[in-house]
DNA sequence: TTGTAGGCGTTATCAT
DNA sequence: ATGATAACGCCTACAA
């Protein structure tokens, strides 16, 4: 591979000319460049990022960590934070951390591939990461309880589920349910195991019983986990011990809905549901599934601001931090529509 | 912040020595080890990624460039192509390319920073990927005409779509449909082309002729999509212009489903209608949507294993780029489910 | 306007 | 088993 000493060996001239003369800097002369960009193109000449970042001592990289970037609730977050991070001509890149493989996630982190990281998966530890974020590398982590951070680099985005989750239970008791089940989602969920906090924390304000056969575990947040613990719960809807259904997540109710429309149960009249997260599907199947929207892109962009300001140095952290939690605060919204029914 | 000269300075050792130390060479002594791993501990030293990739010139790190990575159809292509990647300890990082900025992914290649790109976006043009592709960076493109390709370090894997929509448009006429109308998705997904493509070459086959009133342009392949578009459609089932409907993607379909129930249009009473690409969500809704499995899954795996083998320099291209070639074709797959009715 | 030289942090090749 | 030293490719004072 050719490299600017290449370069400036073909044109006789130095090679701090040549790079100068690379980057247009305004020190060397047109004809130089020009000649430059010439025998740049002839000898095929390709920059060596590795080589830039350790001069500059930084690489221009936010690293994003998801568990899976396909799923829908990362969409609002992906553009959000991309959309922000352009303007200020900073580069995002991608890297999925799961349960099998958190490997390239890690080792971006522990060899300072980027300028920031924001974690959003669970499958990075908080001692991992304790270990390693530091002033050129400060770690923004998401959705977390986060108890084990004594870095002061790490910047804890707890995002206040305090009230998620009752809200949308209490709309259904509103609405006249009396035997709600609740189908949990995937167990390392944060979001998903707060709302079924919520769930019991409104049973009991309204001094209902918990009935623990009400609660269904679907070990996971798709489609089809929706659409098979549902098989389990027809029998319940059928003897008329459960009036309506808290799905964890939109995709799961819309996996339930499918479920219970074969095995001809309707919804609402039959039995209510509702989702949550507000995912574009659940309004474009039959009925339309009332749900709860978080308004995470307001969150985000927060998030994503925090983060540059981190970057340029210009905010001291303490404010930022406090900043950041008073806004990470989900603003719930119930989004009505016909999967609920009064009851009376 | 600290590197492996601060190490040796502080243990009073060669750096050399702490290098292969911390590398966990052979060669070093127990005793020493332990001592710098201390020492590292107590500086808070991390590693330089950028000074390892200079020094190896290597990255381990494969490129995957896509428009989108929330969309349905990647999910398949991301979890194969991880997979093959992994059990090689190769890294995987994801970076997006759309119309709105394709500024990080170009930098990326133009930088050489990873050892391989698979470019699944039409938005990084063919003249820029064959002046970056090199040895050290072959580029895979996918999807592409990719009639510009002169590089001999690209790899077009042109996926074979030549009988993609007739399928499933010969199936349609079949079943006894004889107005069956076209709803096209985005204008640049070249895949939602190839089957419109597909659906006039059915068509003149069978010798219908070609109503253009009935090929309908949703301008996007979202569930939004078909959903506005299936507005301007009703009037035509409605007055028995239409029998059929293949939207070009299940997402379309489903939007377009939830349009058709509203205005209470029986599907497939009143109307059949079909989809591609067999997402989950095509099956989640009622009636469950008779769609194409494309077998993507396959092809990426060939993609992932041929990448690998260029990567470790072990296979010819030529060799390789034919049994791409050959591998590369769609095993396309009719899923029936109950969205289509036979019609006499 | 251009050249010289040092350094970014790491690894690898030799010696010792 | 460890040390010295030269790369890797680029940038940036500073000198000319």
């Amino acid at each position: 591979m050719a490299t600017i000493k290449d370069i400036a060996k073909l044109l006789d001239i130095s090679v701090s000319a040549v790079s100068m003369a690379l980057n247009d800097s305004p020190e060397i002369g047109e004809k130089t460049k020009i000649k430059v960009r010439e025998a740049a193109k002839q000898l095929n000449y390709i920059k060596n990022g590795s080589a830039i970042d350790l001069q500059r001592q930084k690489t221009n990289i936010v690293l994003l960590i998801t568990d899976n970037p396909t799923r829908s609730y990362f969409t609002d977050s992906l553009q959000v934070i991309q959309q922000e991070l352009i303007a200020k001509h900073i580069d995002l890149v991608i890297i999925t951390a799961n349960d099998k493989h958190k490997g390239t996630a890690e080792r971006f982190i522990s060899e300072n591939r980027a300028d920031a990281v924001i974690c959003m998966s669970k499958f990075i530890s908080e001692e991992f990461i304790n270990l390693y974020a530091n002033k050129n590398m400060p770690v923004f982590v998401l959705g977390r309880a986060a108890k084990l951070i004594t870095n002061e680099h790490v910047i804890n985005v707890p995002l206040d589920y305090k009230r998620v989750g009752e809200d949308i239970t209490e709309y259904l008791i509103a609405k006249g349910h009396r035997k709600i089940a609740f189908v949990r989602g995937s167990r390392t969920s944060i979001g998903s195991n707060y709302r079924y906090k919520g769930y019991l924390r409104t049973l009991k304000k309204y001094q209902f019983e918990l009935d623990k056969e009400l609660v269904f575990e679907a070990r996971g947040s798709d489609y089809d986990h929706g659409y098979g613990i549902t098989e389990s719960m027809v029998e319940h809807i059928a003897s008329g011990r459960v009036d309506g259904i808290f799905y964890a997540t939109d995709d799961l109710a819309v996996g339930g809905l499918q479920k219970l429309l074969e095995r001809g149960i309707s919804v609402p009249d039959d039995v209510s549901i509702v989702g949550y997260n507000n995912y574009p599907i659940s309004r474009m199947v039959t009925p339309p599934i009332t749900t709860v929207d978080l308004h995470q892109q307001q969150i985000m962009r927060r998030v994503a601001k925090s983060l540059i300001a981190m970057m340029e140095g210009n905010k001291a952290k303490a404010e930022l931090v406090q900043k950041l939690q008073q806004s990470a605060i989900f603003h719930s919204e119930i989004i009505e529509r016909s999967s609920v029914k009064s009851r009376e």
